[in-house]
DNA sequence: TATTTCACG
DNA sequence: ACGTACGTGAAATAG
């Protein structure tokens, strides 16, 4: 069975380019339009499975349309030229779909498509034809479809004849009578004044046509009757305008349209060229084992490789570690399996120097005969250039061999250059930076389930490729740090930064395990009650756990008001809860348990699985390429998200105690470091006023905002004030502030309206960072670490007002993060240079944590603040408080 | 693997 | 008119 698909594809592209966001890849080309069209037409392709494919295009401006009436798609914009830039490159990659296509001087698409659907109706070909244009439901047929694009490209509304009767109860030929009478706007056509769709529908509902309607109109009256009498041709030349011609000398043979799938690497090859990488994803294009090993060997070909596996390969190792002696540029590539570094298994290594790249299983560092090899690793003035060197010195570190002189990171590097870059490969940064092509790791190794150490050979030349990259690389990502002013960033903050961090991941923090088991006995007996009352009250026994089953039991068995929804089912969140307790007893005992059960597993449970046997401790890992805004995150466990807030969570703290006897836990956290970044930000006299004078900052805007004295705050407008400051942080909104605050949209607009009166400089800065972001297209902090804002033009509301949001805050809290990471380099820098025993061993964004010697804990008490307060020198003082206790609960 | 919920700053 | 607070990670359930 023949089924054909015939495709508008000026007006396809034209509907993509205005409904997909900018898109533009490495070199500046603009893709949107395409990546619109592409994934439709995939969708499509797929849904259909059609057997014939055409795209048809409009050629050249004039058309026998412009012969009766010159004006015809007059008053049109000019295409813009983001969009012209595209059309050639479409035209290629249909090519490499195999799609055919076709465009005839004189002609419009719809009059190729037109003259189609006049065949396939003679033949009896089911069609489908897609368009963003509704002129062409004229041509539905009982064989003939119309999908219409809605909502952009992503989704289309199907048009048979007995559709077009349900929606305008017309006939389909009865759309060129329709637009003779109401006209088209966007091409110009005039139809009748004054005549719009109702008006238009209601006449062909009567008479049928616009000739039936003219020989008619006697029977209408008033202005109507006079409009359509003075502009009887308009209406006339409308319809004709409207009219597709369905008799265009078509020149190919229906077998030239016929479509037997894409061309799998000719694809592929143009989506990498238009940096379509999920489109690539999605087909599967690049993962094919075949094509990649062939790349892979084609990209190794022109590498010389030495492997050296065993004593026999000695020469090769000396040659290396004599050219390693030589110059001063290299690529180190050592693979760590495994996410977590602290268990990562190291299974090789590579090193590229000059012309040359040499390849070891990572057994040969710990022979002997490779003690000078060793030795490199280990001297500090010998500068390596790696990727994720902190989690290779750790790997290391756990193996024995200790790992110094680290020169560059071109990962860190490029998570300076872009922290919203989601994953911060190798293989990406390669081929963001235009190198020829470095398998990705899941090519080589497979993912998830599938992971697999390839044999010996392949990973070779895997880790020589990655090696070969970096030493490519550094140079490129140094030149490009100097040329965006990140280059102090990265050379004396987050490069030194990296080592730190290191150094208080491998020495770990001490944990009770006692204590978290006696709060873990705790718990179970507390859970085992409160799941018994829960059955009791509901009637039955079910898992409190699934928010499914949940969902059912509180809005369904038991009948209560369902609030939100999530896209699954009924939401059942800590905030719906709340304001269902009123409702039910069952609410408050649900709410404990899910506080408690999440303690006792992700508290108690999880952390108890990371202590090490052997030391008692656990080891987190801060990764310091995540965070968009600069900010470390943690992993393996979180030891940034330990309970605090609540009593009960907060018992957790206790299990982190010193690792030696006598010593204590020092803790010392800024003082509203964001607002102050903001006071000085914004200068904004108000509010770096209040910090110059060390005043309570909620009390201060409450007063302002409030107009009265400081007495005179109460606690609930003191927390009115605190949301305010929060939500100015955020990136305000009236709604997110009533939502916070549980008041009506309008006190929370009156709030913020108040707040910009009192704070004057600040509602300047939100005004001046967004306009600079539209701009420049990015945001920066103090210390100029970047953060790109891609939506921030968007046409879309919601992407474009989030990314305004981001604008705001970013600065905010990224040069917060600024801020203690310059504390830790110069808080590691004054525990070394005092020769101090005292260790740092945790960051928690605001906080830094210490274990003391008692000997030095009345030194520590002051350093550590001052250290903190001193990192940066702000328009108003920055300001540390700092407490101290036998564990991290007692330092509060 | 995705979704929901909740812990932190 | 649009539908929202900014930044993270882990655990459990469900598909």
């Amino acid at each position: 069975m023949e089924k054909w698909m015939l495709i508008d594809g000026n007006s396809i592209i034209y509907r993509a380019f205005f409904a997909i966001p900018p898109l533009t890849n490495s070199s500046g080309s603009h893709t949107n339009a395409i990546f619109g069209f592409t994934t439709m037409l995939l969708k499509l392709l797929e849904q259909e499975k059609p057997t014939h494919v055409l795209v048809a295009f409009d050629a050249g401006k004039v058309t026998f349309r412009h012969e009766g009436y010159a004006e015809y798609k007059g008053g049109r914009q000019k295409t813009p030229p983001e969009l012209s830039e595209q059309f050639p490159v479409l035209k290629e990659l249909l090519g490499a779909f195999n799609i055919s296509q076709y465009e005839l001087a004189g002609y419009e698409a719809d009059d190729i498509i037109g003259t189609l659907t006049k065949a396939a109706d003679d033949k009896g070909v089911e069609t489908f034809v897609v368009t963003g244009d509704k002129d062409m439901l004229q041509l539905a047929s009982e064989k003939v479809t119309i999908a219409v694009t809605r909502k952009g490209v992503s989704e289309v509304d199907l048009y048979t004849p007995e559709a077009i009767q349900e929606k305008y109860g017309l006939v389909p030929m009865q759309i060129i009578d329709l637009k003779g009478l109401m006209g088209d706007v966007s091409d110009n056509i005039p139809g009748v004044p004054g005549v719009g769709e109702k008006t238009a529908l209601k006449l062909l509902h009567e008479h049928g046509t616009v000739e039936n309607v003219l020989a008619n109109l006697d029977k209408l009256k008033g202005k109507l009757k006079e409009n359509i009498e003075t502009h009887k041709d308009d209406a006339e030349m409308s319809k004709k305008l409207a009219t597709i011609f369905r008799e265009v000398p078509f020149e190919k043979s229906i077998d030239e349209l016929s479509y037997a799938g894409y061309d799998g690497p000719k694809l592929a090859e143009a989506f990498r060229k238009l940096e379509f990488k999920s489109l690539i994803e999605r087909l599967q294009l690049g993962a094919e084992a075949g094509d990649m090993e062939e790349e892979a060997q084609a990209a190794a070909a022109d590498l010389s490789i030495h492997v050296i596996e065993s004593e026999q390969h000695k020469e090769a190792l000396d040659r290396l570690v004599d050219i390693l002696g030589k110059t001063d540029k290299n690529g180190l590539y050592i693979e760590a399996i495994g996410e977590n570094p602290h268990h990562a298994e190291l299974i090789g290594l590579a090193i590229a120097a000059e012309d040359a790249v040499f390849a070891m299983p990572y057994s040969v560092i710990k022979q002997p005969f490779a003690a000078k090899l060793r030795d490199w690793l280990e001297q500090a003035d010998k500068p390596k250039y790696g990727f994720d060197l902190h989690k290779v010195e750790l790997a290391l570190k756990w193996s024995g061999i200790g790992f110094e002189g680290s020169a560059f990171d071109v990962q860190l590097a490029a998570y300076l250059l872009d922290p919203t870059e989601a994953s911060q490969t190798l293989s990406g940064i390669n081929e963001k930076q235009g190198l020829s092509l470095l398998p990705p790791d899941e090519a080589v190794y497979g993912k998830g389930a599938k992971f697999k150490v390839p044999d010996a050979d392949t990973l070779y030349r895997h880790l020589s490729l990655k090696a070969e990259a970096v030493r490519k690389l550094v140079p490129l990502l140094t030149e490009e740090l100097s040329n965006t002013g990140m280059s102090k960033l990265y050379f004396d903050m987050e490069h030194p930064l990296s080592r730190i961090l290191a150094g208080m991941e491998f020495q770990g923090i001490k944990v009770k395990s006692e204590e978290l088991e006696a709060l873990g006995r705790n718990l179970e007996g507390q859970l085992t009650t409160i799941i018994s009352n829960v059955y009791k009250l509901a009637g039955m026994e079910f898992n409190i756990g699934s928010p499914k089953q949940l969902g059912e039991v509180l809005f369904e068995k038991l009948g209560l008001p369902a609030k939100k929804k999530t896209k699954t089912g009924y939401s059942t969140d800590a905030e719906v809860l709340e304001e269902l307790a009123p409702y039910h007893d069952i609410i408050p005992l649900i709410l404990h348990y899910r506080q408690l059960s999440k303690l006792q597993s992700t508290y108690v449970e999880g952390l108890l699985k990371e202590v090490r046997k052997e030391t008692g401790k656990i080891h987190t890992y801060y990764r310091q390429t995540i965070a968009a805004t600069g900010r470390l995150s943690s992993q393996f466990p979180n030891l940034q998200n330990i309970p605090i807030r609540l009593e009960e969570g907060r018992q957790i703290r206790k299990a982190f105690v010193p690792s030696e006897p006598g010593w204590s836990i020092v803790a010392a956290d800024y003082s509203q470091i964001e607002l102050r970044v903001l006071a000085h930000i914004a200068d904004d006299e108000n509010m770096k006023e209040a910090f110059i004078h060390d005043m309570d900052i909620h009390t201060k805007t409450a007063m302002d905002v409030f107009g009265v004295t400081a007495e005179e705050v109460d606690s609930n407008m003191r927390r009115s004030a605190k949301a305010v400051n929060f939500g100015i942080v955020y990136g305000i909104s009236d709604f997110g502030l009533s939502q916070n605050l549980g008041i009506t949209r309008n006190e929370a607009g009156k709030f913020i309206s108040d707040y910009k009166e009192v704070f004057k400089g600040v509602r300047q800065y939100m005004l001046d960072i967004v306009q600079q972001a539209k701009r420049d297209g990015y945001v920066a902090t103090l210390l100029e670490r970047r953060r790109y804002l891609n939506d921030i033009n968007a046409s879309n509301f919601n992407l474009r007002s989030f990314a305004e949001r981001t604008a705001m805050n970013t600065p905010i809290q990224g040069t917060a993060a600024d801020i203690i990471k310059l504390a830790m380099v110069h808080m590691d820098a004054t525990l070394r240079e005092r020769k101090l025993k005292s260790r740092m061993l945790l960051q928690v964004h605001d906080e830094l944590v210490f274990e003391v010697p008692q000997d030095e804990l009345e030194l520590m008490k002051t350093l550590v603040p001052e250290v903190m307060a001193g990192a940066l020198k702000l328009d108003v003082p920055l300001k540390a408080d700092m407490s101290f206790g036998d564990n991290w609960y007692e330092a509060k």
